[in-house]
DNA sequence: GACTAATACGACCAAATTGGTCGTATTATA
DNA sequence: TATAATACGACCAATTTGGTCGTATTAGTC
């Protein structure tokens, strides 16, 4: 259904919390306590962010997780892929290669470009941006 | 990890087949046929795909589907969305609601601008220009 | 009017993906 | 040195998705 995984979801959540709640570490409990959600779970997503240099990791007390970079510099699409991996739109193409109808399949190419297109949006959009929950200013500089 | 389903992808592909061979009528075996689809999983595709008024069926020998409209005024967003149910790129909101976090839930708004901005680059796109298969004229007017 | 070739559709099974847990190792701070 | 955190892989459970089967229905053709 062209959707994002609950994991997507909770990255995203966790880090705007992080954009929002000031430049000091927070624990992956203290997070995922706020919005409700399984700490370990919210941990291995935070792990997956910071080994892809969307947040950075501090061990022992006191530790927890800060962003890498200012949360203007941080767009969805990376934060997205960190966890779910590269956007794909097309099931055709997996990691390993194209499909079995590869040969015959008269949409890929086409769908490639639709892929290219939605991953601009995703790219366009920061997280400073959706740190600001009122309604103006449209996200996407899309033909209206 | 935001993917289309492959029933959208059966029906892309059955419908871009609709579009470049003829008015005449084309039976789901046959269409699967050439590309090496289940024959029955392609005739359910098609089934919704006329529930939603995307091609009209016709009963009987020399039966078969044709678009209902000029493949200009389809859009791969009606595709899609006649096969897989509406387009929602959050987990968070169901069908039937919002889950459990709805009230927490910090990244809801603006994630449904940036789903917003998907639907409108799904719905720019047309199938006759999905026909076109070179390369030329970016499908989407985004900034580039 | 009977035969046949097609759609229509719901029930159902199988496979793949995803959500979530557990246990343990490691690291650094107090 | 104790403790509070991340790191990570193995693993199970639940959901979703892909795909099949059987049967009814519709309409064209001989």
């Amino acid at each position: 259904m062209l959707k994002l995984s609950k994991k997507a979801d909770y990255a995203l959540i966790a880090v705007r919390h992080l954009a929002t709640h000031g430049v000091q570490s927070h624990s992956a409990a203290d997070i995922a306590e706020v919005y409700g959600i399984s700490p370990q779970l919210l941990a291995k997503v935070l792990q997956r962010l910071a080994k892809h240099g969307v947040v950075t990791a501090r061990h022992g007390s006191s530790g927890g997780y800060q962003l890498a970079r200012p949360p203007k510099d941080i767009s969805a699409l990376e934060v997205i892929s960190a966890v779910d991996g590269p956007m794909m739109i097309t099931s055709c193409v997996t990691s390993h290669g194209a499909c079995d109808q590869s040969n015959t399949c008269t949409v890929r190419e086409p769908l490639r470009k639709v892929n290219e297109s939605i991953v601009q949006v995703l790219r366009a959009v920061s997280i400073s941006q959706m740190t600001e929950d009122s309604a103006e200013a449209e996200l996407v500089g899309l033909p209206s």
